[in-house]
RNA sequence: UGGGCUAUAGCCAAGCGGUAAGGCAACGGAUUUUGAUUCCGUCAUUCGAAGGUUCGAGUCCUUCUAGCCCAGCCA
């Protein structure tokens, strides 16, 4: 689809290219794999895959596995079924830990440049001495150990000396500068921790803003995309690509994170939701992880056009979700089977019809797109309609089914309600009508027109289904609304508890045999996909994705 | 209050000294066997504010204002 607009990013890429400062570009998609994937990577792994194609470079797909205590191989391979799920394919698959002889070599030679130190303060005393925004840091007393000493202390680190903690590697900068990134950044600490890739041949383990660029050189990347929170890393970036003397020499350019409205992004938070029970887990389909996403039936194809309309630009701004509803309804009107089903039932005897005849009716799978073919559906005397079809005393404008009125029931007949059936509670349990066998649909009946066409299931074959109904976890409003209130409160206390609502209602007998994923149109209703997890052939469970739109107001 | 960054409609976003693209949302109207879709139309005399340069400024200069990020041995 041809609708991108130009983007800084892209722009910087094309004049490399036409300078002929590169001939090809190398972009990489570095996750920590210390947890899922969100929205937030998948424009990322967007922006980093799609400007690598547009200009017939390539991407490495690499994982920044410089904190053993976090990471693990369950990651690596969530993140990796992600990426292709989202379409993409990377050129290398790569491990940040694949250099670290190559990154301890580096180390060395700062150290032979009198560029890094060894350093004894404890972690308390280094943020003590870093100074602060407004004050100049101090230098350590161990700033300036000589070299001998430097290299003897570094290997003996590496082997497994000291402990956790008792001694790091800095870079040797400067303690004054206003970006807090160059007051003598820590670039090795040590870690007595079993590596998910290494095992245990290591006993310290490189810094990001050390290893990040060193990984760039080395893998050739030309241009290093991340977001905008690294912008005052860059001098550190290029300082260590300078000094470490890396070959190629890698630019990092940052973009703004992406924020969508009434969703939370941030790992913690959604750690949280995810721990302490108010979601089902990582692919909970109310999460705005990739899996969850995938769950809930959203797809790559809506994803991607999301991301590229959005842009890419500096600013931090927050999309409004509705922006990502209208891709995915997109995508899904020409490819999802249009069919009926019933979410709060009430039962409807359409008393003029034959006791025990059955009639199968044409019904059209998707009106916009005749590929998809058509499909036969029973019709008989019982049927189930949507309990919002009928009022019993409707406000002006309702052209649903009350007392005398007449509707079309959809694919099949004119219906006429007569009268309905009340419980003790006053609850309307079933409704009295009356067909006209000559409105058939198809037939082209001209007589006489009605206001509303409404949705039903033939109560003597539909095939009882769960429907789960979701709302955003958190709603901005009412968070917002707290916290301006001046009341101590964290977003947890304002989960959405509508969140998730669960109804059992029916669908048509051919939707006996659905598969996991499978995505229809409930008329009237939404999309919805049939849940990986929980679905069943005899009893299927629907995922509402997004609802239709709607300009009725009762 | 040190440094870095950002500011164009309700939201996202193009724009690179020549007279404000596009998408979402909203609102009219037409079509409709989904109150959907589709179609057609409306939606910034003005670009955070104020000055200045220029024949001409969203684009250049100055000052101001607001918002975001940074004091992990996380990434």
């Amino acid at each position: 689809m041809e609708h991108n607009s130009s983007n800084f990013i892209r722009n910087i890429i094309k004049e490399d290219i036409e300078s002929g400062k590169h001939k090809e570009i190398i972009t990489r998609f570095p996750p920590e794999p210390n947890g899922y994937l969100h929205i937030g990577h998948a424009k990322s792994i967007v922006i980093n895959f799609g400007l690598a194609d547009e200009f017939n470079g390539k991407t490495n797909l690499r994982f920044d596995d410089t904190n053993p205590s976090k990471e693990d191989q369950e990651y690596v391979d969530s993140i990796k079924e992600d990426v292709q799920w989202l379409g993409f394919e990377w050129d290398s698959m790569l491990y940040a830990s694949n250099y670290f002889d190559e990154m301890y070599k580096r180390a060395i030679l700062l150290i032979k440049k009198e560029k890094a130190y060894v350093d004894d303060l404890t972690a308390e005393q280094i943020r003590e001495f870093r100074g602060s925004l407004t004050e100049p840091g101090k230098e350590s007393p161990y700033r300036n150990r000589s070299i001998e000493e430097n290299l003897d202390l570094f290997e003996r680190m590496k082997n497994g000396e000291f402990e956790n903690g008792s001694k790091v590697l800095r870079a040797k900068i400067d303690m004054s500068s206003p970006n807090l990134n160059l007051r003598d950044p820590v670039i090795y600490r040590v870690s007595h921790a079993e590596h998910h890739n290494t095992g245990d041949k290591w006993c310290i383990y490189p810094m990001y803003d050390f290893a990040h660029p060193l990984e760039d050189a080395i893998e050739g990347i030309t241009h290093s995309i991340c977001t905008t929170e690294f912008e005052d890393h860059r001098p550190l970036y290029d300082w260590v690509v300078a000094e470490c003397e890396m070959e190629n020499v890698p630019r990092q350019y940052e973009f703004g994170r992406l924020n969508i409205t009434n969703t939370v992004m941030s790992k913690r938070k959604l750690k949280q939701l995810v721990d302490e029970g108010y979601v089902d887990g990582w692919d909970d389909p109310r999460m705005p992880t990739v899996s969850g996403l995938r769950r809930r039936g959203y797809t790559p194809e809506a994803i991607r056009e999301f991301v590229k309309e959005t842009g890419v630009s500096k600013n931090s701004g927050t999309v409004e979700s509705a922006m990502l509803e209208h891709f995915v309804r997109e995508d899904l009107k020409l490819k999802a089977l249009r069919t009926m089903g019933i979410l709060r039932p009430l039962k409807v005897v359409i008393t003029n019809y034959p006791e025990g005849q059955v009639e199968m009716l044409d019904a059209e799978n998707n009106p916009e797109n005749p590929e998809m073919g058509t499909r036969q559906i029973p019709f008989s005397r019982e049927i189930y309609i949507e309990q919002d079809d009928f009022m019993e005393n409707p406000p002006k404008k309702y052209f649903r089914l009350f007392p005398g009125n007449e509707v079309r029931l959809k694919h099949a007949y004119f219906i006429k309600c007569e009268e309905f059936i009340k419980d003790e509670e006053g609850n309307v349990v079933e409704l009295h009508c009356t067909y006209d066998p000559e409105t058939k649909s198809g037939t082209g009946f001209t007589g006489r027109k009605v206001k509303g066409t409404i949705h039903w299931v033939d109560a003597s074959q539909a095939v009882p289904a769960e429907f789960r109904l979701y709302e955003p976890l958190i709603k901005d409003e009412e968070l917002e609304a707290a916290e301006q209130s001046g009341e101590e409160t964290t977003f947890l206390d304002h989960v959405n508890p509508n969140s998730l609502q669960i109804v059992q209602g029916f669908v048509e007998p051919n939707m006996k045999d659905v598969k996991a994923h499978d995505k229809f149109q409930f008329f009237r209703h939404g999309y919805f996909n049939v849940d990986p997890k929980n679905s069943t052939p005899e009893k299927p469970v629907f995922n509402l994705i997004v609802s239709l739109k709607s300009s009725f107001k009762l």
